[in-house]
DNA sequence: GATCATTGCGTTGTTATGACACAATATAAA
DNA sequence: TTTATATTGTGTCATAACAACGCAATGATC
């Protein structure tokens, strides 16, 4: 009763001043993906007392940089910090909020929020997406609670207001920068095998690959170490585990991958 | 007298009434580049009462979608509309604003700002970026009275608060557009050279290409009609005029220019 | 120890790219 | 009118990048 006495006073102290405390009208909204089972999938929240998901968002402290509130919103969920995280667009459709939400899960509380509230105003969010490792040791474990689940890109459903697109537009994104810049250093573990980094590459782009050209121009970016250890266990020929090269990745993540025109 | 009065009365009306109209807090800043004499031009304007020179901007009506706001202040400054107008980067540093700005314009007019109001908030800026040609027969001519300008981006200075931040921020963007958009339907006149289209090219990257590599790429893309005109009156061999497809250049814009991957 | 899917490494033909040659031509100078 | 000059149109060649494919090596499984 305790606890839930506090949940109801952090609920109505965010309604009365959140304004305060808040840039009024503005959030952010975290696309976290991870790579796991061959399969790309995005963290999603349970929105409370419906059946619909949410991105995990945020709101931006008046003095407070914008990266740092999404950072925060990472960090909250995922306990992941200061990994590759970027801003890739705006959404702000003056119909994309939907106070209706809000209500109900504040009328599970027995409070009804005052129409002028500025939580049911109109709200402009900033997309970022993130890119983690599942096997990263700081990875908070998802509660199974099934108020927070990874899942599939492919099989997004009953998303909140305008999320699934501000995951499909994140989507896009990462498949042209995957173009220019190195992609995985975040998404794999530590250590792996030349051909589950070309699933990744796979999964991002939804085609299929030639392993032979794979191999050769991924070397060809000199951005990973080979490592003199083998991939044991799996049936078949053991696969060589390569790492990123963590000076050279960064330096290819400033500079892009080709200098094109 | 009359039209004094007339501005005395809008700005008062903008600092009580503005945070009822707008979204408080949120702005959003064009960056419109022309191509004129060899050189990449972003219109400014004069910051009222100061030195400083700033991107048109504006705010988001409360019931406006964002895109629709920024399209506003390009027709508004430019007198063009519709054109290629691109959303690129957020720029929400919390000590991005200046509230002195504000305040030194106001107290030109006898008015002082109370401290606790909207227009002197932490403001977020949306930046978008928009090619224009200066031959277009809609654009503004530009006011004599130096409250406007076309400035040579190379050679920016004594911009407000971010501004120059965002103007760098956009060509980069718009480098990064040119590997794989077609760009230059906007910046060049209906019927152009291939040297002068090469130029444009040139400018934006800020370094030489060759020519006749130039023009077998441009050619393979696969978006310009071949004229059977000649640009004469220049010294020297007349060289072929050529005109954007709009059809292809469209199809470009939305598929790329390349598969890539 | 044979089987077999998978991996490491290599080859070939095609296309894209960078560097450069040369003839054609519109004006300007002689 | 002729010549000079800078610029354009078109083409070549060597090299690099790329897609498609071959084959032997390997490590677990039967």
């Amino acid at each position: 009763m305790a606890k839930s006495n506090q949940i109801l006073g952090n609920k109505k102290n965010l309604l009365e001043k959140g304004d305060k405390l808040y840039q009024p009208g503005i959030s952010v909204d975290c696309v976290i993906l991870g790579f796991q089972e061959n399969v790309l999938k995005v963290l999603l929240l349970k929105v409370e007392h419906s059946n619909k998901w949410a991105l995990p968002g945020g709101f931006i402290k008046k003095n407070e940089p914008i990266e740092h509130a999404a950072d925060r919103v990472l960090q909250e969920r995922t306990g992941v910090q200061n990994i590759f995280l970027q801003q890739f667009n705006v959404f702000g459709a003056p119909d994309r909020s939907d106070a209706s939400i809000h209500q109900n899960r504040y009328l599970e509380y027995g409070i009804k929020i005052p129409k002028d509230n500025w939580l049911l105003q109109r709200f402009i969010t900033i997309g970022f997406y993130a890119l983690i490792d599942f096997s990263d040791e700081n990875l908070k474990e998802v509660v199974s609670d099934e108020t927070t689940a990874w899942i599939d890109i492919n099989k997004l459903s009953h998303l909140m207001m305008d999320h699934e697109a501000i995951v499909l537009k994140a989507l896009e994104a990462l498949r042209s920068q995957l173009a220019y810049l190195p992609i995985g250093r975040n998404l794999m573990p530590k250590k792996f095998t030349m051909p589950e980094l070309q699933k990744l590459y796979e999964t991002i782009l939804d085609r299929k690959l030639d392993r032979r050209n794979f191999q050769r121009k991924m070397l060809g970016f000199d951005i990973l170490n080979k490592l003199s250890e083998l991939r044991k266990g799996g049936a078949h020929k053991a696969p060589f585990l390569y790492s990123f090269n963590d000076k050279k990745y960064q330096k290819a993540l400033k500079d892009g991958l080709y200098g094109s025109w």
